[in-house]
DNA sequence: TAGTCTACCGAACGATCGTTAGATAATGGC
DNA sequence: GCCATTATCTAACGATCGTTCGGTAGACTA
């Protein structure tokens, strides 16, 4: 017997990812939950609020999820691969929800657009300082590391887009893939001095 | 003195861009375009008509920008090269389009809706075929080709989300990065057989 | 048993939605 | 000077939007 709060959330999650926000009413969400759309003020201020929850336990649980992930790692070799593999995992298994929480910030008040994007930033700050620490004691190659960080974290990102439950491949596979991709291309090639190799 | 037709699409462009599909109205584009909102309907049939315009569009002169940039050219590293170039420049030069391509395909209904992926997966098939060459004739490391089209594709698609045209990088410095980073993933590394090197 | 709180309901609010109908002014061909 | 076409207008349509209000059944408290 869930609440009725945790209810219409799930039945949000649903209607958003698959209507999007602007399209889905609060009629909608309320004929799922099995309520009068009335009563849906009785738990959420407003319909902007209902996707704000959604959002915010999205990004703290995506946000602990990879600081849980990168406990007691060193080298940042093992933090970038765990710190991939925890975003990967995190858009695959929470599909739905990063899918709005990519598209419908615009739905959001300024406040609460700020509360949003302020997490996300962090949460990228976390991959930047990462990649450049490897940059810097030489474990990748010298390369743009904020661009290079966009670039990983919206292909893995992306992941939710196309992943397919009852697909080809398992979420650790392809985990494992984008990891040695990415690793590789992170790394010194062989065209570049070879002071670390051999 | 551009037509009318044109400057409603162009102000649906922005309009879609900066507000998403479903919370732009009619009222909206016929304001900012000068005109009153019924007068939008001499130049399109209904409102999804807007939108499929605009995607259509986008979508052709996408595949199009693809196809003269790979003309003549041979090798599968020249190839992926030139094709993730023509995919970046497109995704900053056509920003707005494109992010509304990515975004609002669930505003269309289900027959432009397969009229409009049936291009984008055309145009996928088109790097997965280059991908797949390189991997063949050895030029790339041995990995899923689909998997990591989706990835370099994401990857160079959402710089559009990004991109700042007053920033700190112009868009062939931000392509001149992504291009070496991706090669340098796709080409073998120095911890594999070494056969093509030295 | 009276009062309070929780979780809902039914009805209505004004506003806006996308769309249509019919009128009109300007233009160009015959 | 007449007719058709083009491009726009005003006015209105029913439907739906998010939200508010007052009411109420049931559970718990004193």
């Amino acid at each position: 017997m869930p609440n009725m709060k945790d209810t219409i959330k799930t039945v949000a999650i649903d209607l958003f990812y698959k209507k999007s926000y602007f399209a889905s009413g609060i009629s909608d969400i309320a004929r799922l939950a099995g309520i009068q759309k009335s009563s849906i003020y009785y738990h959420y201020s407003n319909k902007e609020d209902i996707l704000f929850d959604i959002l915010n336990t999205t990004m703290l649980d995506l946000n602990s999820s990879l600081n849980q992930r990168l406990e007691g790692l060193k080298t940042a070799e093992e933090k970038i691969q765990a710190a991939i593999e925890s975003h990967i995992l995190f858009h695959i298994e929470r599909q739905k929800e990063v899918i709005i929480a990519d598209s419908e910030l615009r739905g959001l008040s300024i406040e609460n657009y700020k509360t949003i994007t302020k997490m996300r930033d962090d949460y990228e700050g976390k991959f930047q300082k990462i990649l450049k620490k490897g940059i810097d004691d030489g474990s990748f190659i010298k390369t743009d590391y904020k661009i290079i960080s966009y670039g990983i974290l919206t292909m893995c990102t992306a992941v939710c887009l196309w992943f397919d439950q009852k697909g080809r491949l398992s979420k650790d596979e392809i985990a494992r893939i984008y990891k040695g991709f990415l690793i590789n291309g992170l790394k010194k090639s062989h065209r570049s001095n070879s002071r670390h190799q051999e």
